[in-house]
DNA sequence: TTGCTCCTCACGTCACGTGAGGTGGC
DNA sequence: TTGCTCCTCACGTCACGTGAGGTGGC
């Protein structure tokens, strides 16, 4: 019989580790002493705590191990939960492998830059309503004419103002600057909107505009100038192994204020997906 | 300006964490009203926040982020940063994957032979006194006999019986069942023992054991038939791509109890040390 | 009055490391 | 008496999620 610096000693586990696994269940002392507490191990207790070690090193938490030394479970189950593990593990290794490449073109981009420069968020953007016109522009001249017109028109589209964020949605996925397939309007989240006539005789119409799960997106402050930004997106989907995966928007955060325009926010979102490749270090046999 | 309500949902990011990252001095918002508390953000926020999400995604932590946001740090530190996280990230990646062929070869065994087996422990142990005689045996049984009589003469070898475990060490790397080159003796942390002189004329006498990084370990019960252990250590190193490193031990973890040597528990110990091959996952370009 | 949004604690997560404060045998 | 070992709390870790309990404006 050991006492519990001992018996740590001889398995080299820390006396608090051996206090742990007791306290779930896991590894109970052979004895305890009713008078001191004190609690005793022996030898032939090594191999069971061998076990729990060698289980641990796989990465399974103290319940999993718990359940796998339970006398009850069948062989079958145990190759289900290591297979299960494993799989587990064969993820996080595919994310460790991107995270190097993100840390890899920031690097090259400090290098190159001297600083940090563009950050591109990927996030899951939920559905929302979409009340728009569609229309392909022959300039950005005439882009820039339509948006006029409807914020002309915006006070008396509701009540209460524009009944969401000001957004241009790009259905070409070619980044030309004349005939542009755009689609201008608003996103909201509330039920949909009736149509809307314009002055002009355009109807602006009201449908969903789908969730997406992967978008890449950038902030941009100001109406103009934001070619960089594309630029900058598509270095990153480049680096990070996304591709273009529908119609990209333009988003304003706020509601725009035509005297003070250079100041509006806006979010730039790209639709992508991954691009596949074969990853080399899953070839493990 | 967006209450953190707002805010959070065109940020996409839960209002507890902006709280969190303000709490951290990460992240703070524009405006608190004195009298209710509240938080508001404005839309020129975001390029900030967005930062803080990029660095959070390469797995900075956020007194790391924090340090990066300071205004008086150089592309150079940014640099040596971010080339630091990168090492980590691969270190892990090595990881993972030596733990997938762990995880790999149990399920094997348990597809092999129904359950969990031979439960090898790596483990590092320290540097000890190994009071001992070194032989060459012809045989297992002038082993047997060597054992027996050390032990005859060992009530007299301290006044208070033997001075430590029990130990056998090989130094010959063949597994061969003659002419086994032993040392004999008994394995110790205090200081060193005068030499003892037995019966025969041998001389036991005392000089430290090296401590050893990596040790590959497993118990067995009895003082016979391990030799499957040895089997079974083998195939561990294989799998797990390890190979053999020194002279291999087995200590007794208690004192020998001659009329009940069928229950004497001893540790088998390797020393190893990483099998060097090409990892596939670290070609990253 | 009922919702909705905001606020500030504060617990829980995972596997222990690390004191703090106290006790019993050499 | 001084060390040494053991004991039982209990905090801290990391980045929040998740209530709990309370408040102010429509």
């Amino acid at each position: 019989m050991f006492s519990i610096g001992e018996f740590s000693r001889i398995a080299r586990v820390s006396p608090r580790q051996l206090r742990h696994y007791e306290a779930l269940g896991l590894f109970q002392p052979e004895r305890i002493d009713p008078e001191t507490g004190y609690r005793f191990y022996s030898a032939l207790q090594l191999p069971r705590l061998n076990r729990i070690l060698a289980l641990k090193d796989l990465g399974l938490t103290l319940p999993q191990i718990r359940r796998l030394l339970d006398a009850n479970i069948s062989a079958e189950e145990i190759r289900g939960m290591l297979t299960m593990r494993k799989a587990q593990v064969e993820q996080t290794l595919r994310e460790e492998l991107e995270r190097i490449r993100s840390i890899e073109a920031r690097i090259f981009q400090v290098e190159a830059q001297g600083s940090l420069t563009d950050d591109v968020v990927l996030k899951s953007v939920p559905s929302r309503n979409f009340l728009s016109l569609r229309q392909v522009l022959a300039s950005k001249e005439q882009g820039f004419a339509l948006m006029a017109q409807i914020f002309r028109f915006l006070p008396r589209l509701t009540r209460r103002g524009a009944p969401g964020q000001f957004a241009l949605l790009f259905s070409g996925e070619s980044f030309e600057t004349e005939n542009i397939d755009v689609e201008m309007g608003f996103m909201f989240d509330e039920e949909a909107l009736e149509p809307v006539l314009l002055p002009d005789g355009r109807v602006m119409t009201v449908h969903p505009l789908p969730a997406v799960e992967h978008m890449a997106t950038m902030i941009h402050i100001g109406i103009t100038h934001h070619e960089s930004c594309y630029g900058a997106l598509g270095i990153w989907m480049e680096q990070n192994q996304y591709q273009l995966a529908g119609p990209g928007r333009e988003v304003f955060i706020e509601p725009l204020q035509p005297d003070r325009l250079e100041e509006a926010v806006m979010e730039i979102q790209i639709p992508v997906t991954r691009t596949n490749r074969d990853h080399p270090a899953l070839i493990t046999e």
